[in-house]
DNA sequence: ACACTAGCTGAACGGTGTTCAGGTTAGGGT
DNA sequence: ACCCTAACCTGAACACCGTTCAGCTAGTGT
């Protein structure tokens, strides 16, 4: 069996699901494909550039909100992207990464840009967008780490709101609204 | 030479400064101490045990704000665990990751929850906490990537405001303070 | 002088990402 | 039908990594 690049990124994604990031190893991909190791480096440069498309294919694979209210869409685009990345085995660590690393992962970046802007926030943008994308890549993060350990019986489980989400989006919404106002469109 | 716990933290928290967390392996903290690496083993289970121990260092190096109004000491708080982390290199990636991981880096949590309380935040307060540190941790990740990137030449600096983090705090702040007034002490 | 213990050695184990010279296979042009 | 080129892959090796373990060493308290 030959491959393409793309097909090698949605079987890595499936082999994340199954494995998990830290036991996503190119040998084990490369079995998993029933291929040498070495062979997927005539497809990637590099590891980090596999978990690149990976963390890519898993936010094109979401239902994004592009219509409505700006600060509605906001919010709602930071509903769908905190699920996608529960959707997957550690994909809230893998999107996180690869967004901290600089590939990739930038479609949210734009979502939320284009958003914020069509509601004038003006200069306040880009620091907006990055204290909500850190909120919900620091909040994703940590409770796939308590579910998981949850469901590897390590910890007995945490029952943490199940709207403890909601409640810390709600304060950067709400934060970003009065600053919004504090210092108008420049 | 033998050493004692506590001198291999504060040789180790060196060694990060000097070489970075990926270049910080056992074996070279081991060279860097004039010792074999299993040595450590014998103060350390494993090496995330050794991390925590270098993450609990830094902070407690730190001079914390204990006073003042509830509201400016999260602030502080919060000014100071940045600066704190940037002190180092690599320092937030280590805080972030040993905070994620659960053991250790439980300061900021405690002196972050017990100023909050103090100003009635009730049942808010949790959420609250765990919002503001996501923040700092990703905003402190993201400029100590980007200072580092910049300094090796790898990328044109990108003059981002100098207070983004005043900002992006500012926004979680007042946040906070909204959704406090909405759900008042319970 | 003795025992005890904290600290260390040195070698090994099983794994990792990555490189590279060379082999194989598929598909388009003639 | 042929060939050729580009894409894809092999197999072995390299230089590392964290971790384990049986045994040695040196200092302390009695």
């Amino acid at each position: 069996m030959r491959y393409r690049r793309e097909e090698i990124v949605v079987k890595a994604v499936d082999a994340l699901d199954t494995y998990g990031l830290a036991d996503l190893t190119m040998r084990r991909l490369g079995t998993e494909l029933g291929v040498q190791p070495s062979a997927l480096y005539h497809h990637f440069a590099n590891k980090q550039t596999l978990l690149a498309a990976m963390a890519d294919e898993i936010l094109v694979g979401a239902v994004w909100p592009r219509e409505g209210d700006w600060m509605d869409r906001a919010g709602a685009i930071c509903l769908v992207l905190r699920d996608q990345l529960l959707a997957y085995r550690d994909g809230a660590e893998l999107v996180a990464t690869v967004h901290a690393f600089g590939l990739g992962a930038g479609l949210p970046v734009e979502l939320l840009t284009s958003a914020l802007e069509e509601g004038g926030i003006g200069a306040l943008g880009p620091t907006a967008v990055r204290t909500l994308l850190h909120f919900v890549y620091g909040h994703a993060v940590d409770e796939q780490t308590h579910l998981q350990a949850a469901a590897a019986g390590a910890i007995e489980d945490d029952p943490r709101d199940g709207d403890d989400f909601a409640t810390g989006l709600g304060i950067v919404i709400a934060g970003i609204q009065v600053m919004r106002a504090v210092a108008p469109t420049a």
